[in-house]
DNA sequence: TTGAAAGCGCTAACAA
DNA sequence: TTGTTAGCGCTTTCAA
């Protein structure tokens, strides 16, 4: 009664090729499986005459090294995480899209891939937003699924480079760590950075200066504000106005409008970042103000905003792409040597002058 | 230029505590390893008081699974990976900066992030921009180190497809590949896109028209292109002045400028994405032109730039998020299922307008 | 339902 | 210089 089956389609069937084995090779080459895996791991004391035999081998067979072999043993993965911390209280989705908005973070992974490829190490990208997210993140380091960790944190008092340091897990951070913990980091003179915009403006002839600064639970943010009030004590403006953004664009703008309410006769704006800077200038157009002409503004990060805004924006450059390569570098140091000491390398900014001041 | 400065850092003594293996913790449990495997993975089939006995050894002990061990077993990692190819011409510096100043590869990374998480899969990064780098990517697939493959190819006759095809290694794509592979992608109806603007445009009285298309050695460029033309024609303009831009801020600029030349009474833009039409933005005003009163402008993508250019950008929205989110999709089905046929799914644009058209 | 035993594919002592 | 041998830590038949 049974109806005659018919065929499958002639699909291009996955016939599972049982990938060969350093056995494999071994048998075919004559020889056995320690010499193999000395030359393909370029090991040295190995006769040329064997190691040609055996290339051959390989490349007859097309034999390829299972890496989670190689792993159990080595306990290396040729991976390292690269995690962007939230302070655990927004949404999921939203956390990732003004993450990935922001070209700050591309700019990170730039640097990080430009120093890790040239090592062989690929970097995984994890979120860690949520508590949940950040034990899974956690979970997955402790299990040896990366050599070591980058970490950007996004918040204050983010609880995960206590938590790396205490797992024994190698890590290093984008910024300075908020709570005082023993791990290397690199990070920028936020600081110097806001005395070069503060002495600029001085020195192109503002008068009337006000700032839009970033979150204040943000070291970065008040290390900027700080640094600017400070040098603009000294240029004899102890008072300098302000309205608080939160980096996005949107908030700039908010603030700039903000900002000329209160201060109509403002004539210089210093944003602690370059979105928002742009903000400010959308701002200041719909006002009729002319940059630089009436109002000067500097930005700070020289991201590519900055550069693609009409006018294009006089900024305080922060040397992302370098400081995430750098960071990648005091990882793998870590890595290679796990006895030694967290290092930390802080970079110095430099103005970059451009149209809006 | 930076001079890193290196502050001093405290000591942190590397304590190796040698990670409690399933052994231990059956050991203090006293029970097989088999057993403390089942409890770990959760398999059915095992007695409550065991496995609340054995879950309280791995408390107590601290014990993580070891995932190499387990990959090598299981052969999976949990791991895909996200690589983006290139032609193979460029600078490998040059190349790394215009993909992570594209906003478009952060919104695919926030989409492919946004799936996978939930199956407690991560993406690792990497380059395929050279011919090396091509080889690496294969030579790291072929290892093992990942379950399959998200390709993003931002030019026309990449190999990589074919070769992991040939390979055997799971793979989806974002964009139909050119040469015809037999594997899943998702992709977007682009002619429909460059339809909605034209016909948007026409509708809001345009008379002259023109665009500013993309490098048409990228089908995505080529089909916006022709779409546009094609439903111009049906309005009876069959003759529409093209620039050619390359998808950057500046090529739309110059593109603008060359069309303001060519045909100085234009009023009505298409660009085929939002960052020229940015820059087109930026020509117009520097030429005098109002948008949108006297000319009109759609861009193409509905990037994180549409919304926060002024005017903001009237634009063909491209679901890019979804798309990847689907990619992820698809390719986790074909890592699940090896025997299936790959699929394919094609995405619906939709307009967004906005202030510009 | 549990345990014993056999590897997964590789590297690294240790001998030869 | 090469081979032998022992695992790395885990999952998974197969018996009990």
């Amino acid at each position: 009664m049974d109806a005659p089956r018919t065929p499958d389609a002639p699909v291009a069937v996955p016939i599972a090729p049982a990938a060969p084995t350093l056995e494999d090779v071994a048998r075919l080459a004559g020889v056995s499986r320690a010499t193999v895996s000395r030359v393909v791991n370029g090991k040295r004391n190995v006769d040329p005459a064997i190691q040609e035999a055996v290339r051959q081998a390989v490349d007859a067979i097309g034999y390829v090294p299972n890496s989670a072999a190689r792993s159990l043993i080595t306990r290396r993965t040729g991976a390292v995480a690269l995690v962007v911390s939230g302070a655990g209280e927004g949404e999921e989705e939203v956390f990732r899209s003004q993450v990935f908005t922001d070209p700050f973070f591309s700019r990170v992974i730039s640097g990080v891939l430009g120093h890790l490829r040239a090592r062989m190490m690929h970097p995984v990208l994890m979120l860690a937003e949520t508590g949940q997210a950040r034990d899974q993140v956690l979970s997955y380091l402790r299990q040896g699924n990366a050599d070591g960790t980058l970490l950007v944190s996004t918040h204050a008092a983010d609880p995960l480079p206590g938590l790396l340091v205490e797992a024994g897990l190698p890590a290093v951070l984008f910024a300075r760590p908020e709570l005082s913990v023993p791990i290397g980091f690199v990070d920028l003179a936020h600081q110097d950075g806001a005395r070069l915009a503060a002495d600029h403006l001085i020195a192109v002839g503002c008068r009337r200066v006000v700032t839009i600064s970033g979150p204040l639970d943000v070291r970065a943010a008040r290390e900027r504000q700080d640094g600017f009030r400070e040098a603009m004590a000294r240029h004899g403006e102890p008072l300098v106005p302000s309205a608080q953004g939160n980096f996005t664009q949107d908030s700039g703008e908010a603030a700039m409008r903000r900002l000329l309410a209160e201060v109509p006769d403002l004539d210089g704006v210093f944003a602690a970042n370059d979105l928002m800077a742009c903000g400010a200038l959308h701002a200041l157009r719909e006002a009729g103000r002319r940059v630089p002409q009436e109002v000067r503004v500097v930005g700070f990060d020289d991201s590519s905003v900055a550069a693609a805004s009409r006018p294009a924006l006089t900024t305080v450059r922060q040397p992302v792409e370098e400081m995430a390569a750098t960071m990648a570098k005091l990882l793998l140091e870590r890595i290679d040597e796990p006895g030694r000491p967290p290092r930390s390398v802080i970079f110095d900014p430099v103005l970059v002058r451009r149209q809006s001041a």
